[in-house]
DNA sequence: GTTAGCACTCACATCTGACGAGTGCTATTT
DNA sequence: AAATAGCACTCGTCAGATGTGAGTGCTAAC
């Protein structure tokens, strides 16, 4: 939305949405004219306050309270006043040094990420893995290793792999083995991982597995081999939320905790994100968690070695640091993404 | 402590603790009386409630509020006054399907264990994957399954086995591998598989290991097919808390939560309890969580198919419904046992 | 030993008025 | 015409005053 907007009429949104973000409180005409050293006088900002509210930019809690952005004041901030600043070298070294320092693991290296987040920006982290389950099959592999213990090794197009240990009931030998995976890797060409367990249940109840033993005991292992699990996300600094003065009332909070147990949705949130490169902000509503009240994301996608992607960002109050957290998501991303391509 | 309490004075505590617990109010003389038909006036409550409290086991928030229990008291009623209520048939029913639906993985069975504990007790249900870092070496194998790639498998002497696929910067010949593992197992006899690994670490800079390349590529990788990911914690139910009307005040949760989130924390406190068998119980500072006030944690361990040892349990303000989560956790943590000894 | 009665305490809710931050309007200045 | 000073008005907040009631401890009677 295009906004014609005087430059005074800017300048002083700016300096309201952040005054608020620095205080929580309703800011009044006469501290933007103080505290911003303008040379206009308190009645003049009131006029332009009360322009702004009938644009819908600003409200006041009631009469004789100062005004607080909307959230479409926080969007236009965002889209258009916002100065970001720099990541200061102190940060770039805190992102850089605790992902290293949790050593090899990709969890372990997202899970201190998250944590890093939280405590760069004090609001809330949250990382969130990549999964291949939208990745294309490609090749699948049966590997004996043992009595009973078979290690299936799975890979995607994008050249990400998973690998698992089996136990079967019958000991299987290697050649019946490469033949399950000729099998598979012949069937399954051009499915999507999802596409391929869908399609291995299926085959599963068929007529056919019911009479072919060899096939049947092969879907099994098959589906064992091809189960994703869940994906993984990290969370953390959730109590951090209650530093901020908004959400200090026991209720409010309660709603927000229920909306993040169910990390499910916070997932669905962020896999929206998944499309679009770089920082991605969202403001409230826009959010569309219903109990968003109050609450923003910004993230930005990070990509791995074998080009799956992942989600970063942080959670806070509308009323949220922008122009540092902004910064520091995106520096976040690049620094793990080539982390990532560098194992 | 053995206490000598009449009767009469028992029960008029009962009455009290689980007024408390179901109201978290102070409660009153009248109140006991009343509620509890006795046949008693509520000034003879009254004089036994002094009592009481010359004991130490209630006091009154100021002069004229009723009483509330001392930890002294839930003490006391947990040990020999509480009257555990039944598993009911319904409960039994959630307990066992929530498990069987999570599939197989052991971390899927315990997440969603960690749910059904907090849905049933209505506080926050917490389990502890067991970690074999504890266990005796036994041995360790490595196998060639491409270029550049092998697999680790760890097995303690519980029979409990982590595998892990490496990725190295050289390829190597399985004869090798071999080797490796031959040194290993002999060396390695009888540690903890945590000494193995510090073992390991140590002899990584030892003099001998900088001049021999094949140890020192032996060390490099078993190192990291020692390298045990930090212990599984799942804890649900968060949010839960907060319907306690003591933690409604945001301070107090606030508090709370910090301490949750060092999840070593948790760990920490749960492990403690490994030793012994049967359902713990630690009520407020017994749980010696400094930010401990009005907590108390109910738990009990589980054991798998390999005997490795872990725990699950609830945590809950000390105002908590012993006589039903009691018999709750102690059902679980049979069930997840027996359900994970046959898999 | 039990109970009724009574004076006493103290948290809590409700009311009040003073205060002040902030507004909108209007008349005045530039 | 834009900016400002002045002023009346609104309304939330804070502090003190007051009443209420639940609950107690004590004493005297049963």
């Amino acid at each position: 939305m295009v906004m014609e907007l005087s430059a005074r009429s800017r300048q002083i949104l700016e300096a309201i949405v952040e005054d608020y973000i620095a205080t929580a409180e309703p800011v009044g005409s006469s501290a933007v004219a103080r505290r911003h050293a303008m040379t206009l006088s308190s009645a003049t900002v009131r006029n332009v306050m009360a322009n702004l509210e009938e644009m819908g930019l600003l409200t006041s809690p009631h009469t004789s309270a100062g005004r607080i952005p909307t959230e479409k004041a926080y969007r236009f901030y965002v889209d258009s006043l916002v100065a970001l600043r720099q990541v200061s070298r102190d940060e770039k070294r805190q992102i850089v040094s605790h992902c290293r320092q949790a050593g090899i693991g990709m969890s372990g290296i997202l899970k201190e990420t998250s944590r890093t987040l939280s405590q760069l920006s004090n609001y809330m982290g949250i990382v969130v893995a990549p999964s291949f389950t939208a990745d294309v099959f490609r090749h699948i592999e049966f590997i004996r290793i043992g009595h009973c213990k078979i290690l299936a090794i799975l890979v995607s197009s994008k050249g990400a792999l998973q690998n698992r240990l089996i136990d079967t009931d019958d000991d299987y030998a290697s050649e019946e083995l490469i033949r399950m995976g000729n099998y598979l890797n012949e069937r399954m060409q051009g499915l999507t991982i999802t596409q391929v367990r869908e399609l291995i249940l299926e085959e599963m109840t068929s007529e056919k597995a019911r009479y072919d033993q060899l096939l049947s005991r092969a879907l099994k292992i098959s589906e064992q081999a091809v189960r994703v699990e869940g994906d993984e996300i990290f969370v953390e600094g959730q109590a951090r939320i209650l530093d901020q003065p908004e959400f200090s009332d026991a209720g409010r909070m309660k709603e927000i905790y229920q909306a993040f147990e169910q990390k499910g949705l916070l997932v669905q949130l962020l896999s929206r994100c998944m499309t679009a490169e770089g920082v991605q902000i969202y403001i409230g509503s826009e959010t569309s968690l219903s109990q968003s009240a109050g609450i923003s994301l910004i993230t930005s996608r990070f990509v791995t070695s074998s080009n799956t992607i992942g989600m970063l960002g942080v959670i806070g109050p509308t009323r949220m640091g922008y122009s540092s957290v902004i910064p520091i998501v995106d520096y976040t991303a690049r620094m793990v993404s080539k982390l990532l391509s560098e194992v």
